[in-house]
DNA sequence: ATAATAAAAGACTAAAATGTCTTTTATTAT
DNA sequence: ATAATAAAAGACATTTTAGTCTTTTATTAT
């Protein structure tokens, strides 16, 4: 198990596909090409962008030279929200030993620890953008498969 | 999902539990205070005890007047060695994305700032001794229950 | 209008994580 | 030695996550 659900791990990685696949040309990008460019499950992962895309951090058109593609808005969103729409919101503000009530005057033993870094982890998903990487994902320079 | 397993949870707060309630005084701590200390389900915890006490992660003694308790170079562990019994390593050299290729010369996106975060996890869990709340945990200041 | 295309939707299966129950083994006090 | 105690072991059951398959709906080109 890692930080994210596989579930996250597709999702985001097959956002940054999505990203650098369609960025500027206004083109779409099929579920197929995306399955094969991440190395994913190509069913599985189509569930997941159904739900991105209902969600609207995904857009998609039917039919044929229809696909899935970013709108510049959904360019400039941070990584968090991809995050907060798969896994939820625990991994930014639940306590690290699983505790409903653990709070800063009813603290587990490792509640400052653990707030210092799931704020790192919050502040680097939120300053991170899901378009930043198109540059270098185009020039091969940044791998998202396996 | 938090950042650690269910499994791994319930693990580091009995051993918290059982480190506080059995420090000094030499004596045994049973499984169902324990499983009522932290607030978890008793057959459950048993398992997980008897895999950190193959481990030798805790020390356990059958029949009457037996029961778990830690030595004291138990005490002096570090939180990491539990997280890995139980959680395995993914999450201090794991790639943030899922991909088992990232590397320094093959990286994800995310690589270096996954990097900067597993090493504060993992500096993190390896400076905290497992003995090291027992004062705190004792005069109630701080709490293992949901 | 029709046929082809591609995502949406939803039912289904498989695997892993989580949780429960029963039997066995080791220890201790009598 | 025996009975009582408490963990060890292992077989089960449930829930969640991961993954698959089939049918429907929307879009486009002809």
């Amino acid at each position: 198990m890692g930080i994210f659900s596989k579930t996250c791990e597709y999702a985001i990685r097959s956002v940054f596909f999505i990203a650098h696949r369609t960025a500027g040309q206004s083109g779409r990008v099929g579920i197929k090409e995306i399955a094969v460019g991440i190395d994913s499950p190509e069913p599985f992962l189509a569930k997941i962008l159904q739900d991105l895309s209902r969600r609207g951090i995904v857009q998609s058109t039917k039919g044929p030279n229809g696909g899935f593609y970013l709108d510049s808005a959904s360019l400039e969103r941070p990584l968090s929200d991809i995050v907060a729409a798969v896994d939820g919101n625990d991994i930014f503000y639940g306590c690290g030993l699983g505790l409903k009530q653990c709070s800063e005057i009813n603290p587990c033993p490792l509640h400052n620890e653990f707030k210092d870094i799931r704020n790192k982890i919050h502040l680097m998903l939120h300053e991170t953008k899901i378009g930043e990487f198109n540059d270098e994902l185009m020039n091969g320079m940044l791998s998202l498969k396996k």
